[in-house]
DNA sequence: GTATATCGAACGAACGTTCGGTACGATTTT
DNA sequence: AAAATCGTACCGAACGTTCGTTCGATATAC
């Protein structure tokens, strides 16, 4: 059996494996206490590398949190529209997003933290409001499908798409702060049906 | 009648005028750029009053976001009861409060801007999250009130909340990020009736 | 005269960024 | 195959700027 050759055997990560150590300590951070109260030595430090690294592989700090923002949401994305494709019917769907959505904030709370609570516009500028973003478009998107399939209330695709996530996303802050007793998992039940009984036809 | 005495004649304001020209100034400048893009410097040109003068009221910038952050929220949170009592019915009642939301988001954005989509938690040390805030206090017991009489069907009262409510901040969020077309008004049967249906018995 | 309110120059700390340097793998030269 | 060359990745001390805050002076009210 060929052996697979180990070229590095180096502590450090290099290349793209110490480009994702400083990804993982900026969200981590940014989540945690927000952009501004990161300073890029604080990055420097919880990544352990050094500032010239961060800088040669994002420019500078606006670039790093744009960078961070784009890998997520392009993740969440993905991730929304693979299980759109694994449902039929618009009612499962919704729920199936919304399932994701609830274990998403349970298993990785500070991508949830940093997607859903940050001001991006305060730190990026020329970012485009979130809605626009490809998760909520997609979302915006099964509401418009469900209309014109028929198991939709005629009504407006911002306004059916308010009513129909608006509910679960506000959970899902509620669950960020702390302050719901339970996990989120427990009222899915009841979240799903409520906003389903807001957009059904 | 006793003649109420006109002490002041002064050009520039001060006293209590002069700290409410600083929160107006806070406002607008936070509002508008965020409250780390903001500096004490910037606050002071836009009042037109001294660093020394803020100092003087509010002890530190830290302090003058929270009194701002504070002040709205008292206000919000007796408009909203004021609304409220000023209706019967646990729908109407609901829809007067969003009406009101509404209104608001239109009249006065800034405001609007600050006290929703302002991450406070990143510049105000152990603030607790909005949602315990009255004006949302006010609105999660209008819906457990709601279960108490029967007009709203048993559910977790912050679901419930979430439910009727979520929707329509959702829609205030896009109104503000100008992303919609028309103005709110022109949504409000849409959202009352949508979150109505989500909750009602 | 005294207390309170206002003023603004000055300060020190913290921050984002720069830049001259080193480490290292790949490629070419000897 | 060893040496030299080269380009990329990485390093971190140092820099200039900005910011929040201080404080002694000044103005005003009573």
């Amino acid at each position: 059996m060929p052996e697979v050759p180990v070229k590095r055997v180096s502590r450090r990560p290099r290349g793209e494996a110490l480009r994702e150590a400083i990804l993982g300590a900026a969200l981590r951070l940014f989540s945690d206490r927000g952009y501004f109260n990161t300073s890029i030595h604080d990055i420097r430090r919880e990544a352990g590398v050094s500032i010239g690294a961060i800088y040669h592989h994002f420019g500078n700090k606006e670039q790093l949190a744009k960078a961070l923002y784009d890998d997520l949401l392009e993740r969440m994305g993905r991730a929304i529209e693979a299980t759109i494709g694994g449902h039929s019917g618009y009612r499962e769907r919704a729920r199936a997003v919304i399932e994701l959505l609830f274990d998403m904030t349970r298993d990785d709370p500070e991508t949830m933290r940093f997607v859903l609570l940050a001001k991006h516009r305060e730190f990026l500028s020329d970012e485009p409001p979130i809605c626009s973003s490809r998760p909520f478009a997609i979302m915006r998107g099964l509401l418009e499908d469900g209309i014109a399939a028929g198991d939709v209330r005629e009504m407006d695709p911002w306004v059916a798409a308010s009513a129909m996530f608006g509910g679960a996303l506000r959970m899902m802050s509620l669950s960020l702060d702390g302050v719901l007793e339970e996990g989120l998992a427990r009222y899915i039940d009841e979240v799903v049906e409520s906003g389903w009984r807001a957009v059904r036809a």
